[in-house]
RNA sequence: GCGCCAGUAGCUCAGUUGGACAGAGCGGCGGCCUUCUAAGCCGCGGGUCGGGGGUUCGAAUCCUCCCUGGCGCGCCA
C-alpha cells in the first residue's frame, strides 16, 4: 500500500524534473499529522533550487489525485503529510505482510548447551532468541526445521564421566541409577566444578582429561558408556527445562553421530579437493592439514592436527556442510521425546535409524545461534563452506550472534559469587566455576512470584487454575526478559529486576492483553486470531467522534495492522526484539485508551462499536506477537 | 597488535537504518480505584547522546581520529 504511494511520489518528482529520487515513505510522529509522511522535498530541493515547502506543495497536488488518499498536508519545513481513506487502508493491510515465497528449508540451530550440566541463564537467551526467531521465520511461511547441536563427544562430558568414576568411584550402574533422579542434572553442575578444581590441582589431571576424551571419542569403556548415559540424561533434562518455557526441538544433532557415520571424511575430500586447506610441509603447522586466510592470526588456521585428529572447527565444517546437503553422508535418527501434541524431538544416531524419521537437513539457509565470542570460528567455517561451493553459498550459513547474560553486581554478591577483589563490574557466567542462575532456579523463583501474586488476587480460584496462571506468568516475564533489549547488548541479569513484574516487562504485555480479552467478552465480541474486518463508513464514523479520540483509535487500528510488518523487520534484522518493542508499545497504547474510553458502559452506539473494534484490533495484532515471542496469554490475572 | 560488541536521564535500556521537539521502564515527588482488573493510568523533575573534527538542508544515527569497558584472535573445546 505503501509503495503505491511512493510510486505516486516518485512519479511526481520525475514529472517536477528529479528522476530517480528517494522517495521512501515513513511514519509520523503522532495520528494527527497524518498517516505516511514523505520527506522527499527535501532531497529534490538542491537539485531544483527551489524552497522544499513549494516542492512539497506540489507533491501533495499530484498525491491529492489518488483514490487511497483523503487529504495530503505539507508540514514543517517541507514534509508530505498523506492522510488515507481508512477503511479500506485497514481492508488491504488485512490480506496480511507480503510472504516471500518458501526456499526450502530453514535451519534454526539453536540452544546447544554442552550435556554435562544443568542449563542456566545463558542459556535461556540463546533458547529464547532462537526459538522466537524460529516462529517468527514459520509466521512469515517459511519451513523451518529446529537442530540443537549435542557435544556428546566432548571434553565437558569427558570431564564429568571423569568425575564419576574418579571423584565419586562410581561404575555405569551408579551413574545410571542417579541419572534417574529429577534433577540430575544440578547433580552434574556440583560435580563439574569439582572436576575442574580437580583437574587444575591434580598433577595427573592433563593425563586423565586425555584419556577419558580419547575414550569418548572412540568408543572406549568405561568412558563411551559412562558418557552416553550422561549425556542422554541431560539431554532429557535440558527438554524438559526449555519446554518449561516453550521451546522445543526437531532434532538433536549429536557429534557422536558426526564421527561414526565419517560426516569428516567426507567433508574432509571436499575440502581437499577444492585445495580449501593444504598440508603444510614446514613451519609451526608443519604436518597439519591448515586453511590459508587472513582470518587467522599467522594466516593459517589449522583444521587438522598433525597427529591426524581433527579440531572443533572442523567438526563444526562437517556438520554445517552435512546441514546445506553439501556431503555424500546423510545422518540417521530415532526417536527421542514425544511431545504431548504429537510432535517429536528425533536424536541422530550411527545405528539403524527409524524408517519413517523425517529427512532432516539439506537445508537452503541455516542459521546458527551462538554468542558473539564464537564469532572467529563461525567465519572461518563460512569461509571453508564458500571455498567448496561459491560466495552466493557462503550467506547460506549464517552466524546469528548475541551478547552473552552475565550477572549483576548485586545478584552475584546476593548469590554468593563475589569474587576475590571486586570494585563492582558484572560477573560473567562460568559453568566451569559454578557461577551462575540455574535456568530451573529461575523458573522456579518466578513460578513462585507469580503464584504469590495470583493467590492475592485470585484467592477464590481452584488451585489448579491458580497454578496454570502462576506459570503462564512466570514464563511471560522470562521469555520478555530475554528479549527486549538488543541481542548486542550485554545482559547483566539482576535477580531483583527479574522478578518484578511491574513496567517493561513480560506480564505487562500478558496483562493488556486479559484486559482487551474482558472488554470483547462484555460487549460480546469474539476474541479472533486474524484482524477483524473494519466497520463500513470507517471515515464519517471516525469523524463524528471528538479529534483526540478519534486519533487515538485510529492509531490503534493502523498500528495493529502492522504486526506483520514488525516481523518482518524483526526477522531482517534477526532480532526478536523489534517485535518485543513492538507489542510493549502497542500495550502502552491500549493502557492509555483502556483509563480514557469506556466500552460496555458507553452509550453512545457509534462510539461503542468503534472502541470496540478498536480493542478487537488491537488485541488480534498482539496476540500473534506474543505468540511469536512464546508470551502466553492467561485467563485472567 | 588485529577483529567484534557496547558507551544516550541517578540505574537498566529504546531510538523504525539520515528526518519533525532525544523516548520508555525502574527509582524520586504529586495525583487517580462506588464505572470493562491499580501487575494499571496521569502529571512533575531529570540529557555536553563518551570526546574532537568532517559530510549534509538536517547527525544519537554516516566518515575520521581519539577515550573507556567487555569479548575474541591456540594443533583447547
Amino acid at each position: 500500500m505503501v509503495r503505491r504511494l511512493e510510486d505516486a511520489v516518485r512519479a511526481a518528482a520525475a514529472a517536477a524534473g528529479v528522476p530517480a529520487v528517494d522517495a521512501t515513505a515513513e511514519v509520523p510522529p503522532s495520528a494527527d499529522l497524518g498517516d505516511v509522511a514523505f520527506p522527499t522535498a527535501f532531497r529534490m530541493a538542491p537539485r531544483l533550487g527551489r524552497s522544499p515547502r513549494l516542492i512539497a506543495a506540489d507533491l501533495a497536488r499530484a498525491l491529492g489525485e489518488l483514490p487511497e488518499v483523503r487529504r495530503v498536508d505539507v508540514a514543517g519545513a517541507g514534509y508530505v503529510n498523506v492522510f488515507v481513506h481508512r477503511g479500506a487502508w485497514l481492508e488491504r493491510a488485512r490480506s496480511g505482510p507480503d510472504l516471500g515465497a518458501p526456499d526450502g528449508v530453514h535451519i534454526v540451530e539453536h540452544t546447544s548447551i554442552n550435556p554435562n550440566k544443568a542449563a542456566h541463564i545463558g542459556h535461556l537467551r540463546n533458547a529464547a532468541l532462537g526459538d522466537s526467531f524460529q516462529r517468527i521465520l514459520r509466521f512469515l511461511g517459511r519451513r523451518v526445521e529446529i537442530q540443537n547441536y549435542i557435544d556428546d563427544t566432548g571434553v565437558q562430558v569427558a570431564d564429568v564421566a571423569l568425575g564419576f568414576i574418579r571423584l565419586r568411584g562410581a561404575d555405569l550402574a551408579e551413574v545410571e541409577r542417579l541419572a534417574r533422579q529429577p534433577r540430575f542434572d544440578y547433580v552434574c553442575w556440583d560435580l563439574y566444578t569439582e572436576v575442574s578444581q580437580w583437574l587444575e590441582s591434580d598433577p595427573d589431571g592433563p593425563r586423565a582429561r586425555r584419556e577419558a576424551l580419547h575414550g569418548l571419542e572412540y568408543g572406549e569403556e568405561p568412558w563411551s558408556s559412562i558418557g552416553a548415559a550422561i549425556s542422554a540424561a541431560i539431554c532429557r533434562r535440558h527438554l524438559e527445562t526449555m519446554d518449561r518455557m516453550g521451546v522445543r526441538y526437531d532434532l538433536l544433532a549429536c557429534e557422536k553421530t558426526i564421527l561414526r557415520l565419517e560426516l569428516w571424511e567426507s567433508a574432509f575430500r571436499l575440502l581437499r579437493d577444492h585445495e580449501a586447506i593444504r598440508l603444510a610441509e614446514e613451519g609451526k603447522n608443519r604436518g597439519c592439514w591448515v586453511m590459508d586466510t587472513d582470518l587467522a592470526q599467522d594466516g593459517q588456521k589449522v583444521i587438522v592436527r598433525s597427529n591426524g585428529t581433527v579440531t572443533y572447527v572442523g567438526k563444526d565444517i562437517a556438520y554445517q556442510m552435512w546441514q546445506l546437503g553439501l556431503l555424500d553422508r546423510a545422518m540417521r535418527a530415532r526417536r527421542f521425546h514425544d511431545y504431548p501434541d504429537g510432535s517429536t524431538a528425533w536424536i541422530t544416531t550411527d545405528e539403524a535409524g527409524e524408517t519413517d524419521a523425517p529427512p532432516f537437513g539439506n537445508a537452503a539457509l541455516v542459521h546458527h545461534v551462538i554468542d558473539a565470542r564464537q564469532s572467529y570460528p563461525q567465519k572461518i567455517v563460512q569461509e571453508s563452506v564458500a571455498r567448496v561451493t561459491s560466495d552466493q553459498d557462503r550467506a547460506r550459513t549464517r552466524h546469528f550472534t548475541y551478547e552473552m547474560v552475565s550477572l549483576s553486581p548485586a545478584t552475584a554478591a546476593a548469590l554468593g559469587f563475589g569474587g576475590s577483589s571486586e570494585e563492582g563490574g558484572a560477573i560473567e557466567v562460568s559453568g566451569r566455576k559454578g557461577i551462575g542462575v540455574k535456568a530451573d532456579d529461575l523458573l522456579d523463583a518466578l513460578t513462585d512470584r507469580a503464584a504469590t501474586e495470583v493467590d492475592r488476587r485470585n484467592p477464590d480460584l481452584p488451585e489448579a487454575e491458580r497454578t496454570g496462571l502462576a506459570r503462564d506468568i512466570a514464563v511471560g516475564a522470562l521469555r520478555f526478559l530475554m528479549v527486549r533489549v538488543t541481542k548486542t547488548q550485554i545482559i547483566a541479569f539482576d535477580l531483583d529486576e527479574a522478578l518484578a513484574f511491574e513496567g517493561a516487562t513480560g506480564p505487562y504485555l500478558q496483562y493488556a492483553a486479559v484486559r482487551a480479552a474482558r472488554i470483547l467478552e462484555r460487549v460480546g465480541r469474539e476474541s479472533r486470531p486474524h484482524s477483524p474486518s473494519p466497520p463500513a463508513d470507517l471515515d464519517a464514523r471516525l469523524d463524528r467522534l471528538s479529534a483526540q479520540e478519534a486519533g487515538l483509535l485510529w492509531t490503534m487500528m493502523r498500528e495493529a495492522a502492522t504486526v506483520g510488518a514488525a516481523a518482518g523487520q524483526a526477522a531482517r534484522a534477526e532480532d526478536p526484539h523489534v517485535l518485543a518493542r513492538w507489542a510493549y508499545e502497542g500495550a502502552q497504547r491500549f493502557n492509555n485508551f483502556y483509563h480514557r474510553y469506556q466500552v460496555a458502559g458507553e452509550a453512545d452506539g457509534n462510539a461503542r462499536e468503534l472502541r470496540g473494534f478498536a480493542v478487537e484490533a488491537f488485541l488480534a495484532g498482539h496476540r500473534t506477537a506474543l505468540d511469536l515471542l512464546g508470551i502466553p496469554i492467561p485467563e485472567r490475572m
